[in-house]
Order: C-alpha cells, then sequence, then structure tokens
DNA sequence: TGGAAGTGGTTACATTTGAAACCAATTTTA
DNA sequence: TAAAATTGGTTTCAAATGTAACCACTTCCA
C-alpha cells in the first residue's frame, strides 16, 4: 500500500484514518460478498490449473464432469443438474464434440433429445483433470477441521435451499 | 423430467439407472461447485432488487460499497479490496462519475492516483440500497441458527486464507 | 386426425468481460 | 540525474455470456 489512509489487509480496516460509519453496510462481513470473492478466488485458481494444458473453458469442464459421473444425459438434464444457461450448455458440447471429449447420439425415442457422453478421448482427459481439481479442494478443506467440513456442508445446503426459494418465488419483497 | 435417467434434484443423483462411477468426482459434493452456484444464485437475485431501481450493475453498486463504508480510496485499492479486475474497477468508476454517483479528485502528493468518494446523491443511492441488500442477508442468514451463522464466519475466513495463499505463491502445483 | 401448445436445442445479436497493450507519473538504481 | 523498472489507470480487441427469436419434433386435446 501507498498512503495512509488504505490499508493492505480487509482485517486492519479499523484504522482510525477511516472514519467508518457505524450505520453503514459493512461489506467485508456481507454474505453474499463474501461468497462471491471466495468462490472467485478458488473458482480462477482451479481454471488456470486445468485450461491450459486442456484447452477448456469452466461451462465446458463443468459438462465434462457431469458427464463423466452420469453418463446418457442430454443437454436438458445438464442445465437442470448444473443450473447453467441453456445457451452455455449448447456452446460448451460444440465445443467438447469438436474436441472429441463428448460424443452425442439420437435418442430413437425422442427424436428432439441428443443424448451425450464422454468419448474415450473425453474420458482420459477427464481421468486426469479429476485428481487435479481433488487436489485443489483437499488442499482448501485441510484448512478446516473434520467438524468445520460437516458443518459446512449442511450450511451450504441450508443457503442453497433459502436462495432457490428466491428463484422460485418472486424474490423478497 | 422426462427420461429415466434423469433426476430432477441433485439429492438424487443416486437413481440405479445412473451407474455412478465410484472413483468419479463428485460434482455435487465439490465444495468449488458448490460455493459457485450458491454464489452466483445470491448475487444476481440481489442484483435483480437494485439493477433496475438504481441502474447499477454489480460491479459499481460493489464500488458504492466499499466507497459508502471507507472514503478516499483509489481505484487500485478497490482491486485489492474486492478481487475484482483492474479493469472492471475502471468501467464501474466511469459509470458511477457519469451518474453523479461518485467523485474523483487528484492526489496531489501522487499524481497518479485518483481518489474517490461518494456524492451527496450517491450516498442517498447507497442509503437506500443497504437496507435492501440487509433484507437479503437478513432471510439468507435466517435459514441458520446462531452457532451455524459463527461457524460460517470463521470457515469462510479459513478458506479466503488459503484461498488467498494460492494467489500469492504460484498456486498449487 | 390435425392444429395448438410445449419441449429440446441452436442461432443471432447485444452486452459484458478479460488479456494485453498502452500512456503517464513515480520510484529505483547505477 | 538519467535511464530502467514499477505503478495507477484507460483503451483496445477478442472472447464469453445472456436474451430473445427461432426450427424441429413431440404431446395434448378437440
Amino acid at each position: 500500500m501507498t498512503t495512509d489512509n488504505t490499508n493492505s489487509d480487509i482485517t486492519e480496516f479499523s484504522n482510525p484514518m477511516d472514519a467508518v460509519r457505524p450505520d453503514d453496510l459493512r461489506l467485508e462481513k456481507f454474505l453474499p460478498y463474501r461468497l462471491s470473492v471466495l468462490s472467485n478466488r478458488v473458482s480462477n485458481a482451479i481454471a488456470d490449473a486445468y485450461s491450459a494444458r486442456f484447452d477448456l473453458t469452466i461451462p465446458a469442464w463443468r459438462v465434462m464432469a457431469i458427464l463423466g459421473r452420469f453418463p446418457n444425459l442430454s443437454a436438458a438434464d445438464l442445465v437442470e443438474q448444473t443450473a447453467m444457461d441453456k445457451v452455455a450448455i449448447s456452446r460448451a458440447v460444440s465445443i467438447l464434440i469438436k474436441n472429441d471429449y463428448i460424443t452425442r447420439s439420437e435418442d430413437l425415442a425422442d427424436r428432439r433429445r441428443q443424448v451425450l457422453n464422454l468419448s474415450d478421448l473425453g474420458r482420459d482427459v477427464y481421468e486426469r483433470i479429476v485428481p487435479l481439481a481433488q487436489q485443489y479442494e483437499n488442499d482448501l478443506m485441510g484448512s478446516l477441521s473434520a467438524d468445520e467440513r460437516s458443518q459446512l456442508d449442511s450450511i451450504i445446503e441450508k443457503l442453497m435451499a433459502r436462495a432457490q426459494d428466491w428463484a422460485n418465488r418472486g424474490l423478497i419483497d
């Protein structure tokens, strides 16, 4: 930092020069904000690790991750599982097909649907990325105790359920 | 849902038709992924509530929120506090100045720096958005017990510290 | 049956975003 | 003290994203 009235760390924000206003939003304790910063830091770090090596975008990797675990899904199924946009899925799928990472086959029972799967090459890549991703997650989880890890799990479930409610009903107000 | 091998809810993923592979990445339990979905859901819901009324983007509102609490920051300070991109800050700042929501003044000690503050109008808007944002946060936090809230607080601190380490040192591997 | 309505998926267009190049001011260092 | 390196901030351009319109197929229902 370069001047008196700034701080190198958010935890030092109570420097007297800062003239914190008591009724203000304490952004550094504001959950939506903290979630966003944390999530971006984590996702970007991981994406850096695989995007260069395998030429995958985040949405594309997500599609692979789901298909690796649950074969024979359609694009619509992916939309539902990932909460990603329909168009984002469509684009990710077409990139992945171009790269020969996934295959697409017609569903004869419903000729609008297209059934997606990892190709052999795709599964190969998938199996190389998975440990990488897990390494990051382990490192992250390693900063928590076993208790904290299980607390976090159930807390996320609750928050997710509440946020999901917002999306369903017409928001709060 | 439309077919046998899909599920309407991520918690139902263990349908026998799904042929889950034991060593695969369990994306629905993968922390980076869950954080991303949760964070996007929350931020978008809140943004919907203020963007229409005040014509603010998420980055712009963030800048206002920080400046409302900590006056006299430069763009670089904002980058550091928010973990947002430099360019995103620059654009948010120029929009906010155009809207007369913030002011920009030269730092005479270092003429590269520009000191930013909420304008009177900006503070006005800020003070109207803050309760709105808090309403959402309260609703979200309302889904947790007091214990869980304090657990979450310290868990986030730990995760953030670890993710911050990644950014500092050259990642994990 | 045969249209209206619904669903799966893609395309088109406008907006947002990010990386890299850039300018200007400052600090370093030889 | 002058060139080199660094820092604050903006612009440029390409890529990513979201909304809406759209086509093809299927389902519903008279």
